[in-house]
DNA sequence: TATATTTTGTTATTTTTTTAGCATATATGT
DNA sequence: ACATATATGCTAAAAAAATAACAAAATATA
């Protein structure tokens, strides 16, 4: 939480220790050496006490770690002790399938409005949130504590949202189009480019 | 194409690389040089030529790089001249999203197959590919030389089904579904993991 | 044509990341 | 209580990645 220059690449990996360590806790192990960790997750048990030592010491020599502790510690690091409010920008194939996800809201990410340009859409319902008109975004946000602004639509309408975002004191923006969003250093952009994804999956096809 | 040894954050680039060559490209710029491309993509030229370099010199001193050339070469390195043919497993939210998804198709990702479990979808129209049950994928993954089959399905049943593609001899695997799959070294799996980019943007949050 | 400028490809250096090694602390078993 | 086995946290080494430097080649200019 405090401390700083933590590399990204440290960032990627604690989710998915945090998925090993949920899914151990819930079969009921109740601790696990880094060695053990590192056979289960094919990664080095150098690395893994390297990670967690990052961000304190979190095991007890002799003994491991602690799966419970270790689980909730690392949700505290991930914010995920914490709820956070998001709305969806695009009611369309994307942003209505994200919607009806419920998965999300397990790990606290509430979602508190829906936002579209196309006035067809308006007053469409998913689970409980009608979608609204895109000018109502920015007094939206600031009315209603909102942390997080899922942005998928196309490029053009997205550059032009973020800034709109931006102004309204949005905490982040989770962005599925398919472009750089330019906005200051102190707002999280989280880009999910899924094109970007499926070329790297030509790429290894290509390169056997 | 055939030398090997190139790491993965090189590969990761690559589209992005081709997405600004695309946009120069359309905006008819004709050359450009590490230098100017660097400060548009707010990477080093440094990292941009040493990128370029792994894969053969395609540029000319004195001059840069010729934007549709460099753009076209790195569009066949990322395999993106040959077509690939896919299906898509699991016809729910995600499912459908994508499926109904145009633009991977003018990227030459060819929708060929929806599948699922549920018989309430069987015969439901996806952009004229019908929804077949999911006991057929086997026989079309052979018949209708499939590469890539995209999992939009729960984690149980995408590591089950994972192992009757890997039976078919499919070559790739875009995974939506929360869990790593485990498949031969032969077979490229790229994960799409929503959560845990969700995760990484709330740990920005949390970490101002 | 000669000269100055541009800009790559490549080698060298620096920085970052990963892996290995080990002293020390804790647990376990007798 | 003591000895032995475990397994962390940390430091050191190795490997990988990013950046810088620069000679050579091509372009542009006069
Ligand atoms: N669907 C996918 O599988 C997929 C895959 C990769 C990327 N994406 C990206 O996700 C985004 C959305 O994709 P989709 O398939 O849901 O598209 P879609 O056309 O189904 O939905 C887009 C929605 O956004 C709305 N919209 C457009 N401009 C808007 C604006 N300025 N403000 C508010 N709403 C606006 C439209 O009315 C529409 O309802 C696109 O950027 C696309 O590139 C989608
Ligand atoms: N929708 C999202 O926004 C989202 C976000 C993150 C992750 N995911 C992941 O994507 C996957 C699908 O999500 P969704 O929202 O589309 O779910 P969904 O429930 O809407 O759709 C899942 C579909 O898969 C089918 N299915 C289930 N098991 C199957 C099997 N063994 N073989 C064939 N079909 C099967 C179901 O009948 C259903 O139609 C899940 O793994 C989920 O974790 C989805």
């Amino acid at each position: 939480m405090d401390d700083k220059n933590i590399s990204q690449a440290v960032v990627a990996r604690l989710p998915r220790y945090y998925r090993y360590l949920g899914e151990l806790r819930d079969s009921g192990i109740e601790r696990i050496s880094s060695q053990d960790l590192s056979s289960l997750m094919k990664v080095t048990a150098s690395q893994i006490r390297q990670d967690f030592n990052n961000f304190g010491g979190f095991g007890q020599q002799g003994y491991g770690y602690n799966v419970e502790y270790l689980y909730n510690e690392i949700a505290k690091i991930l914010g995920l002790d914490k709820t956070h409010n998001l709305i969806i920008v695009g009611a369309g194939n994307l942003g209505q399938a994200l919607a009806n996800y419920m998965n999300f809201e397990r790990r606290g990410f509430l979602l508190k409005g829906l936002f579209d340009k196309n006035p067809a859409l308006y007053g469409k319902e998913l689970r409980g949130i009608a979608v609204q008109s895109v000018e109502n975004i920015e007094c939206f946000v600031r009315e209603n504590d909102i942390d997080i602004a899922v942005l998928t639509i196309p490029k053009d309408g997205a550059v032009k949202t973020a800034e709109i975002l931006v102004r309204c004191n949005i905490k982040a923006i989770w962005n599925f189009a398919h472009v750089d969003l330019n906005v200051p250093d102190n707002i999280v952009v989280e880009n999910v480019h899924l094109s970007d994804s499926l070329m790297k999956l030509s790429y290894g096809i290509a390169n056997q």
